[in-house]
DNA sequence: ATTGACATTGAACGTGCGTTCAACGAGGTT
DNA sequence: AACCTCGTTGAACGCACGTTCAATGTCAAT
């Protein structure tokens, strides 16, 4: 029955709400307008009306998704007390690891849209301009190692390590959710400090105390 | 005009070679039987007459691709002499690397079956299979690390070390394929020598040697 | 020559999708 | 009370896709 219900705003957030369930629950293949417009209680026509095609939904869905969550950078600009640059790093490292796999139902989905995005220009650029906030986040740290050991690091940029960090974390990420049995992201973590942690064995009990105090699904 | 031209094993190869030019061309989504036929130059009939669904062809696709290329594995099982284990296993990083930036078509297909195979097990089964192989190409130098130093790596096993090095490739494609003019392969993995190797003087030597004997794209 | 097996085609079917649109009714305005 | 605005619906359109199938021609065996 047709008539004035809600205004423009809360409608478009109650449809994108419901999309975002349809997609959580079956993936960006599943989602198609007719599912999310039963999602959400409304009609198909409705929601054309109020995005303007499948493509713009998309779009606002994925602009939605990243507003909501996902990225946790923004914090731990500057470094704990006490603690050395490298392992400040790491802290990071592990703290955004965890929490990427927390949220393993976003990731997936992140991926399809990364797919999605080796086509379709404006969803690679939202995408691109996440990973670059992501990337980022590492980039205090990793300046404070360049300039803690000048002539060692003097080859490096921030950016780079930032870099590797990023690659570190998403490759993680790719493994978990691929084979999830197989894949043991702590392990991984463990495997990283003892990598790349001197090997002294004063530096043994900062690796356990990074190591734990994070817990993994 | 119906009649018997080919045998069943050629029409079969002919297909494949000419799914995979559309494949490569209009990635997984712009696979259709269609296409496939046409590209072929055969009648969407008879695609489906050699395989049975799309799903098969699909299959058989990411079978062909995975059988012809790809993964450089079953290679560099002994370490070569004089160079130090963990350069070892850089080097074979850093050969993986520069072979998989250079199939960057093949590779994101390989993602597009990837999200393909969150959905649909016969596909996830195919590409852990993969990605376990790929991994195990690192086993061998990951044991002559901890062999080299057992007090050190007392915590790890090879396998944790494998999948720390698939995972730092895996990430460094994603951010290759995603942002190119932003990713630099090359300087993720003089970052990545850095970072591990020990600091001494020495070993920045064998860290140029190693990482100035491949072209990167 | 006849037969039979089979590769091959072209047309058709059914389905699900994105999208359009005329009709409608509940506000607020006059 | 009449009117206009606009959120809302339901049905429909057109398209592209995966799939089916009767018809047909070719080849090897008989």
């Amino acid at each position: 029955m047709p008539g004035r219900k809600a205004p423009e705003s809360v409608r478009r957030d109650e449809i994108l709400r419901a999309a975002y369930r349809v997609a959580a629950r079956d993936r960006l293949g599943g989602l198609t307008i007719r599912a999310v417009a039963t999602e959400a209680g409304v009609s198909a026509g409705l929601l054309l009306f109020h995005f303007e095609s499948k493509d713009g939904l998309l779009i606002d869905l994925l602009d939605w998704m990243l507003s909501h969550t996902i990225v946790a950078g923004e914090f731990h600009q500057r470094a704990p007390a006490g603690l050395p640059p490298i392992a400040w790093l790491l802290s990071i490292v592990e703290r955004d690891l965890a929490h990427l796999l927390k949220q393993r139902e976003r990731v997936e989905l992140f991926y399809d849209y990364w797919v999605l995005g080796t086509r379709h220009p404006v969803i690679r650029r939202l995408i691109r301009r996440a990973l670059h906030r992501y990337r980022d986040a590492f980039r205090p740290a990793a300046h404070a190692i360049i300039a803690s050991q000048p002539e060692r690091y003097a080859q490096l940029t921030a950016d780079d390590l930032a870099g590797v960090c990023a690659a570190f974390i998403e490759g993680c990420a790719t493994q978990t959710i691929l084979d999830p049995s197989r894949f043991n992201a702590q392990r991984a973590m463990v495997t990283l400090h003892a990598l790349i942690l001197p090997s002294a064995g004063a530096d043994t009990s900062s690796l356990a105390h990074v190591a734990s105090h994070i817990t993994y699904p």
